[in-house]
DNA sequence: TTTTTGTTCATACTAAAGTATGAATTTACT
DNA sequence: AGTAAATTCATACTTTAGTATGAACAAAAA
């Protein structure tokens, strides 16, 4: 909680120096208000973009009614939840971020493009794989994604 | 892959109709500089925030796509899916051993494995591999398998 | 007969994958 | 408030995987 409130104070004084460093530039007439306003808009998009994926896990933890409330998200996607079997997942000790990276291995992916895809890091990835080679009695990813498959928990 | 088009041409248009409406505000000397980027910017932020809650549960959903359909339709499709597509097989230019150790390594075997499984060296699995992730256009073995898969070929 | 193709193998290399260990932080639960 | 489980990350290390190259050999095709 802390780290998000300073976060966004650090985002905060970043936009007011960038704003300041801009309103001189309007004074100046060489940057018309349309830009200004194009390049924070930008800036936050993609600033929102990045804070809600660190918060995409307790997102994920709230069920289909907290999706249905989101800007355009046609509920029939949503409502199309994985069929793998949750209660097996379960039983065999397999977290939820172990399993997104489990599917994501299974698609051919590697650790470099599955941390990069989860905004987590390679080691991360790695330690994951690592704890579901384990979990799944496997001793290779592609051994590992066979044997998911198997028990339909992909 | 529609849908954000179409979500970002929403976005798009909503932002433009809001900045001819503040510019006009701007003209009357009603509305600060400032007010209207803290606007935007927070308008955006709250876009990317809600973008990126919705892409992520599409992702998290996406992988799994195949498996959705074939246990809505019962267990009859997975098996009528047997036998692989040799005339695909050809194709794809996919020599007879080629396929043998493609086989194997669907298995979660290693090249040392599949070696001694197939009486030759590891080196000519290497090289096995190595062609079979040209012919498949895949860049690791996993995403090879499931290509193959995919095609029907094993 | 020459050429092509498939199979085999080796060597040397680079790039990933996987292991082991320790640690900081978060989250959920008591 | 404290604790256990989960998530994240790093570093150092070992093991596989994959690439590049060259080559030998047999069988089919030209």
């Amino acid at each position: 909680m802390r780290n998000i409130v300073i976060t966004f104070g650090i985002i905060c004084l970043c936009s007011l120096v960038l704003f300041q460093m801009a309103k001189v530039a309007i004074i100046k007439d060489t940057l018309p208000v349309e830009v200004l306003v194009g390049v924070f808009s930008l800036l936050f998009l993609v600033i929102g973009i990045l804070y809600s994926r660190r918060q995409h896990v307790i997102v994920q933890h709230v069920p289909s009614d907290h999706e249905n409330t989101t800007l355009l998200a046609p509920p029939s996607v949503v409502i199309e939840t994985k069929p793998a079997d949750k209660t097996l997942i379960e039983q065999m000790g397999i977290s939820k971020r172990e399993h997104d990276v489990l599917c994501e291995a299974a698609l051919g992916l590697s650790n470099a493009e599955i941390a990069q895809k989860l905004f987590i890091s390679e080691s991360t990835v790695k330690t994951h794989i690592s704890n579901l080679l384990v979990k799944l009695n496997a001793r290779r990813r592609t051994e590992a994604v066979k044997i998911a498959k198997e028990l339909n928990i992909i």
